[in-house]
DNA sequence: GCAACTTTGTGCACACATTCACAAAGGCAT
DNA sequence: ATGCCTTTGTGAATGTGTGCACAAAGTTGC
C-alpha cells in the first residue's frame, strides 16, 4: 500500500516523543486518514494491535519498516546534477530510511568533478560501471527532458528495475520496470484547479476568448 | 481530474511538432493511460473532438489550459531557499505554465539578500506583506519539517488557500484551504517497497529479526 | 448521394477502495 | 472472579474508478 510510508512517518515521530502505544483513532488524525482504513491497511500485515489498548509503537515501526524493504539498504544513482539534482543530493531524508546515494552522474563536463553532499560528480559515461561496481537498483532521473528517455534505456538494459523520474516526460520501460513519476508543475497545476474552483469555476464565455487568443 | 496536466503535456508536445489533429488513441499513448479513460476525461469537459477524425490539438489545448485555470497567472511564494527552495527558484516549468514566483522568504539571515533566479530572499518577516502586496494565491513551503506547520497557519491566515508542502508532515489546515504534499523520500519507499516484491517479498522470519533489532 | 470506414462518446459490468457499524477480544477496577 | 470499558479486526454497504464494447456521428471516396 502506498499509505505505509505515512504511517511510518507518523510512528517514527510518536517514537522520537517516547509514546509506548497507540490507537488507531490517534495514529490515523497523525497520518490524516481515516481510523477503519488505517485499521484495514494494518490488518493487512498481520495482527499486531492489541484490542482495548491499541498498537505498540515501536514494533508496529518496525513490521511496517519490514514490510516496505527498509530493514536492507537501496544503493541509489542520481542522474543529472543540476539544480533539482543537488537539492536530492542533499537531501537528509534519503540516508535516514536506509537509501545510499552511491553516486551523482551527469554529462555536463563542467560539472563533472564537482564535489556536492561529499561526493565527486562522475560523467555520465560510467553509468553502466557505477550501476554494477556498487549494485544500484533505484536510479534517480533529474535530467531535462529531451536525455530522459535514452538514459532510462541505458539504466534499465544495465539492469535497474526502478525508476524514479523527475524529469516531464512520459517514460516507456518494459515490463517488470517501475516508474514513478514526480512532476512538480503538475502539482501547482492541480492547486490552480481547484483554486480556480472556488473562485467560481472557468469563464463560459471559453470559446470567444479562444478565439481571440489563437487570432491574436 | 489530477490526468489534465498529463495531457497538457503531451498536447504541448505535439503542438510544438506541428501536429494539427490527434485521436483519443494516439494522445492516450502518448499521456500512458487508456484511451476510453481519455475519451471519458475529456467527454467531462464538453464534447471537443470529431468522429472519424479526433480532436484539434491548439483547441484541445486551449480548453484543458481553460479548465484547468491556467488562462490566468497565478502568483506564488516560495518559503524557504534551502537546496530544494533554489531548485524550484530555478525551475523553468512554472513560467511556462502561467505560475509567477513573486518573492523567496527565508528565516536564514545569511541567506536574506542573497539573489537567487534573478530575485532576492526576502526575510519571513515580510511574509504577509508580501502575500497582500503580490496577491499570492499559492504558497510552496520548503522549509524544514519544524517550520512547517506554524508557517502553514501564517499563510492561510493572511488568506492564501492553496498550498504546496515539501516538508515531511501532515499539514493541518482549516476547511477550504488545499494542500498538496510532495516527499521525495516517500516516492523512494514506494519503489523499494516494489522492488522487493519482485526480489521475492519480506521474509518471513520478521519477528525473530524484531527482537535482534529491538534488543542489540 | 451513398456506402464503407474511422473515431468519438457512453452504457454497463466489474473490480477495488472507503466507510460504517458491530461483534469479539483483551485490560482493568473492584 | 466478574463485569465494564476500550479498542481492534472485519462483514457489509456504499462509492468511485476503470475498461470493454458498441451505437451514433462524422468523413472520405466513388
Amino acid at each position: 500500500m502506498a499509505r505505509l510510508p505515512i504511517y511510518l512517518r507518523a510512528l517514527s515521530s510518536l517514537a522520537e516523543r517516547g509514546t509506548a502505544t497507540v490507537s488507531s483513532e490517534e495514529l490515523a488524525v497523525a497520518a490524516g486518514v481515516n481510523s477503519a482504513k488505517l485499521r484495514k491497511d494494518l490488518s493487512h500485515l498481520g495482527s499486531y494491535g492489541t484490542r482495548g489498548v491499541g498498537y505498540e509503537v515501536e514494533y508496529l515501526l518496525y513490521q511496517i519498516s519490514r514490510e516496505l524493504g527498509l530493514t536492507q539498504d537501496w544503493v541509489v544513482a542520481i542522474i543529472g546534477v543540476g539544480n533539482l539534482g543537488r537539492a536530492l543530493a542533499g537531501y537528509g531524508g534519503f540516508a535516514s530510511r536506509g537509501f545510499r546515494v552511491a553516486g551523482l552522474l551527469d554529462a555536463d563536463t563542467a560539472t563533472v568533478g564537482q564535489d556536492i553532499a561529499g561526493m565527486t560528480v562522475q560523467h555520465i559515461d560510467e553509468l553502466e560501471t557505477m550501476i554494477k561496481d556498487h549494485g544500484v537498483s533505484i536510479t534517480v532521473i533529474a535530467t531535462p527532458a529531451s536525455a530522459a528517455q535514452s538514459l532510462c534505456d541505458r539504466v534499465v538494459a544495465a539492469g535497474v528495475t526502478s525508476v524514479l523520474n523527475f524529469a516531464p516526460v512520459v517514460l516507456s520501460v518494459p515490463e517488470g520496470v517501475d516508474v514513478r513519476k514526480v512532476d512538480l508543475s503538475i502539482e501547482l497545476q492541480i492547486l490552480a484547479f481547484h483554486e480556480q474552483r472556488k473562485a467560481g469555476g472557468p469563464e463560459e464565455n471559453g470559446t470567444s476568448q479562444y478565439i481571440e487568443a489563437v487570432e491574436a
